[in-house]
DNA sequence: TCTGGGGTCCTAGGACCC
DNA sequence: TCTGGGGTCCTAGGACCC
């Protein structure tokens, strides 16, 4: 079985500074932050069901559910159409992305005053790094008390913080102050502060590696700590070590810098399953553009192209191939896209998804031959160009051929095939 | 309940090379 | 010739996170 190891496993005894002096680790994760904005914004929204999140007769999923939301069961990822099941008078709103980007910009700002390591993890969350400044600040409590303050001061929003001395603890602390709260667990104490708690409780286990911890009587962090390293390490391999350092809240972890993407990929859900060829093929090609866009915008090529599919069944599929030469351009990936599809779909079968990755991303160019050189810097130009339109007038004003859909006969709005027809474009975008 | 979109990381098998 | 062992790359799938 598989499992996502987010974090580096380092022991902690590598560190030569770890037994010096404990670090000194915040975690803020800001309180129900799209609807916080979205009340903001909207006072008339306080003290009622908010949620935040996709069309709520369409197939898209919760990102977000106000505080009064939440005692009706409504959570984030769950099925829309459920949330508008269990609390039907709830207020649901599409979400504005751009403005809780803004707001986001403003908080890593406002942390920014407190320490210059600040690891924003998402759009609402992040570490910041205190040790050693202790001199300015005072201890981690004071300094905790007041980032809270600050930041409702100056955004009007509210946060909660856990501070101790490793990441996987003050972010355990600060789920467990919210909302609006403030949780230090003291040096020396990680360990008693997990073992009461749930598995569940544990970033890094999700609900498949839950059932299988239950069925092996580990049911809270504390039955982790006793069941032994050896036997976690025998029965989930590297996963089982990761496991057993968390579970002592004994990770050190390193400041990760600011990266480039590993990988750029872009999908879609269809409003409803399609066998249509010809839509499925355009959403390809409009994807293929996203993705080749945004490489550029990283000046970044793809020596790796890879399609994803999903059945009418929820069953996924993914088919990669990779290059001799790297690429950034759309008609490339489109083509690689469209042939795997061709390869991997199976006519009878209708499809829901359809997404289009890039990964492998490097450099450089490079070149075989002079004559190709000149042709590629041609190219390049000419999608410059098409970037700087499609920066001005959005990006439906320059397409590939293929992602305009051809117009019906009784269309008389203009030439034939003119009008850019992009798939119904989903307004909202991740969750808190 | 009927399940988005954008990511990261891990595992595993097979090809291929020395 | 009936068969090793290590390393790397590629592809597919999946767990998990926000």
């Amino acid at each position: 079985m598989n499992r996502a190891l987010s974090q580096p496993l380092a022991p902690s005894t590598q560190d030569p500074t770890a037994n010096i002096q404990p670090r000194s680790i915040l975690h803020v994760d800001m309180d129900a932050f799209f609807v916080s904005v979205e009340e903001l914004e909207d006072p008339s929204l306080i003290g009622k069901p908010v949620v935040v999140g996709a069309d709520p007769e369409g197939r898209g999923v919760v990102a977000a559910a106000s505080y009064e939301a939440r005692k009706y069961g409504v959570h984030s990822a769950m099925p829309i159409r459920t949330a508008k099941k269990l609390c039907p008078h709830a207020i649901f709103l599409r979400g504005h992305h751009a403005k809780y980007g803004a707001y986001s910009e403003k908080i890593y700002d406002i942390f920014g005053e407190f320490t210059p390591v600040v690891e924003m993890v998402s759009i609402d969350e992040a570490y910041l790094d205190l040790t050693g400044t202790e001199r300015l600040h005072g201890g981690p409590l004071v300094a905790a008390d007041r980032l809270i303050r600050t930041v409702k001061e100056r955004t009007g929003l509210n946060c909660s913080v856990g501070a101790s001395t490793s990441h996987l603890v003050s972010k355990i602390a600060s789920d467990q102050a919210k909302p609006h709260g403030l949780l230090y667990v003291f040096p020396g104490c990680e360990a008693k502060f997990l073992a009461p708690l749930p598995i569940r409780r544990m970033p890094g286990i999700g609900k498949v590696t839950e059932p299988e911890l239950l069925s092996l009587g580990i049911a809270t962090i504390g039955d982790l700590q006793t069941y032994g390293e050896q036997k976690l390490r025998e029965r989930f391999g590297k996963y089982g070590e990761w496991l057993w350092t968390k579970s002592r809240g004994e990770d050190i972890e390193a400041y990760q810098y600011e990266e480039e993407p590993k990988s750029i990929s872009h999908e879609t859900t269809f409003d409803v399953d399609t066998g249509d060829q010809e839509e499925i093929e355009r959403t390809l090609s409009y994807l293929a553009q996203l993705v080749a866009r945004r490489l550029r915008d990283h000046q970044l090529f793809a020596r790796t192209i890879g399609l994803k599919l999903r059945n009418e069944r929820f069953r996924t599929i993914t088919r990669d191939v990779s290059l001799d030469e790297p690429t950034h351009l759309d008609s490339v990936i489109f083509d690689i896209v469209l042939r795997l599809f061709e390869q991997a779909w199976k006519r009878e079968e209708k499809i829901r998804l359809v997404g289009v990755r890039a990964s492998n991303l490097e450099h450089g160019i490079f070149q075989r031959n002079l004559l190709e050189a000149t042709a590629r810097a041609k190219f390049d130009r000419a999608m410059e160009a098409a970037d700087r339109l499609r920066s001005k007038f959005g990006f439906a004003a320059v397409q590939l051929a293929r992602s305009l859909e051809p117009a019906k006969p009784e269309d008389k709005s203009g030439p034939a095939g003119k009008r850019p027809k992009t798939p119904k474009k989903r307004e909202f975008l991740g969750r808190e």
